[in-house]
DNA sequence: CCAGTTTGTGCAAACGTTTGTATTTGGAGC
DNA sequence: GCTCCAAATACAAACGTTTGCACAAACTGG
């Protein structure tokens, strides 16, 4: 490491003070035009990058953003579910953009000491936090404290922080108004409505049930978690038990696949025999034998409003739930 | 945020210096044990967290580490890519077992400035790189001034740097190995032997054919890159120009899943017609139709493997370039 | 009981910025 | 040429830690 360089050095060679180096760095208006382009110059020539502990802690500020990704054990959810990940993506994008870093924590426990550790050591400004599931009661004690928090996921009663996530309920009604559309008409519910976002879904499925006059037997829910490892087994078992369905609708890609996986191995082709409406459209879903059909989560779109709202609050304005465009990927047309 | 409490408050409260809290909270021996346990006791009770950019910039160092992940938009890999998101979650479980933060950065351009800048401002204490593919001058460039850099990606002749990846070209080896075992003799490579990682995999995969007497037409090397989009196209384009073959071997679960998607679509069964081998096993592989067999990297592993070399780096040590377990999970017999 | 040693704490100086305030500089107006 | 004002720059005090050093207290052995 060529030893770097500090900001007193840099303003000994273009021979004015420190305090001036730094508003010129910062674009302060206050030092003239010509001055502040030739600091700026020499520090882009000498390699000069302003320290960012140092800054941080003079300005109280880190310009980070924390993001937390809660690994609950008991729902099986792994980092390698595409979903997770394909956040992380897409908030870094956001992040980078508006030039703030990003400071990445994956808890194994469910406690909210990740997010606090990140807000009181001062690492990040405020936190993003994927998923709340059972953590709804530690978030909302963290947002009480006033705490600079937004979290994905449904807006639950009574949540005191902001929300960024799909019409889950939206999501639900267009997917099972789909499969009526393509003629199903006994469809199988993947998902664990003990989770909100999923309790969602289920509802507005069975408000489409409603409208479209289908009745549906609440025995045609398969209670599982998003791990989908699982999955496999029970969608068999389900079909082995002489049930007869014409479609399905996951709460996830993952799920879906895996039941798709199931219903080849019972011999029933998609989407002749079972259509399937996926949740989430990651990445794969454009990719699977068939292409699945899905419900988009817009997952980018949520990490730039992530950010956006995060930042917002961060100024000091409020920032309102809210939902991203949630839309019918039809990869095919039977 | 309930006014965050400082160092100096938490002496007062302790009736001791300010020194005796510093050392206390991490653990000098200097400090009597008694007076140690009662000043990590107060600190928890009151929620004391010590402040980060202040620790950063007296020790300088900032007990973090940068993850780059570049997106060349010439190879067309993008952040929905699971394998670069898995390598996500292993650093970061990685990282935080051993106390340490992760600041992620998804860099568009091709320079090396997100590296630079991680180092520069002292926001990472070292970095930790996914891929050099083109960017191996670069990487060699920020090595030479010694600063601390640990890639995931095949060990390159003349590279200055530590790097930790699977052994490519017994994966190869292995890949060829089983297809042949299995009775294929007409195998179709699908990847960008440009990318180093993929000419070894290739000249494992010959190796291999040589040593079983297998000639290898080197037309039955479908070039395309990692993204995956155009796979499916080529390989239909293959099959339909006549070519006849019986196993495929990918450098890339993702390729590996869009080739099969193509031979379904060709009527051709897996693995009864042909055999598919692929690279990476990342979750969705033993979800797909039928079930990916494949080359293991070891993503977990090779996270943990990333953050230890760095560690050691940072520490003074030197870290050698490894290899991460590499072997093939068999996921059909036929 | 005193010198010498160990053990435990306190003092104070950094670390590299940012920013409120003071000071200089260079013009304009008279 | 002097005053006054604005514009541009310099001064200096924080920000919250860590750590070398000095110091005090409590032991040890002779």
């Amino acid at each position: 490491m060529n030893k770097k360089i500090t900001m007193i050095e840099l303003a000994k060679i273009a021979r004015v003070d420190i305090s001036t180096v730094s508003r010129a760095l910062s674009d302060s208006p206050v030092v003239k035009e010509s001055t502040r382009k030739r600091i700026q110059r020499i520090a882009s020539e000498v390699g000069y990058a302003v320290n960012a502990p140092a800054s941080s802690l003079r300005r109280k500020s880190a310009r980070a953003l924390g993001m937390v990704i809660p690994l609950n054990p008991e729902t099986d959810q792994t980092m390698s579910d595409p979903f997770f990940l394909e956040m992380v993506g897409g908030v870094s994008q956001a992040a980078a953009e508006l030039d703030y870093d990003l400071v990445v924590s994956v808890p194994r426990e469910a406690s909210h000491a990740a997010e606090q550790r990140l807000l009181n050591t001062g690492r990040a400004d405020g936190i993003i936090v994927i998923g709340q599931a059972a953590r709804a009661a530690h978030l909302n004690e963290l947002a009480a404290r006033n705490a600079n928090i937004v979290v994905w996921g449904a807006r639950m009663k009574g949540a005191k922080y902001t929300t960024v996530g799909s019409d889950n309920a939206k999501g639900g009604y267009i997917a099972a108004t789909h499969l009526f559309s393509r003629g199903a008409r006994n469809i199988l519910f993947l998902g664990d409505p003990g989770l909100p976002e999923v309790k969602l879904r289920y509802e507005g499925f069975k408000k489409a049930h409603k409208e479209a006059g289908v009745t549906h037997d609440p025995s045609y829910l398969l209670r599982m978690n998003f791990g989908g490892r699982t999955t496999y087994d029970q969608v068999l078992e389900f079909l082995r038990a002489g049930n007869r369905i014409d479609g399905i609708f996951a709460s996830s890609d993952i799920l879906a696949n895996s039941a798709m996986h199931a219903l080849v191995a019972e011999g029933l082709s998609i989407p002749e025999d079972v259509k399937v409406v996926g949740y989430d459209n990651i990445g794969q879903s454009s990719m699977m034998t068939p292409p699945l059909t899905t419900v988009s989560q817009s997952i980018a779109e949520g990490g730039r409003l992530l950010v956006e709202l995060l930042l917002a609050k961060l100024e000091g304005g409020t920032a309102n739930s809210c939902f991203t465009k949630t839309e019918l990927i039809i990869r095919h047309s039977t």
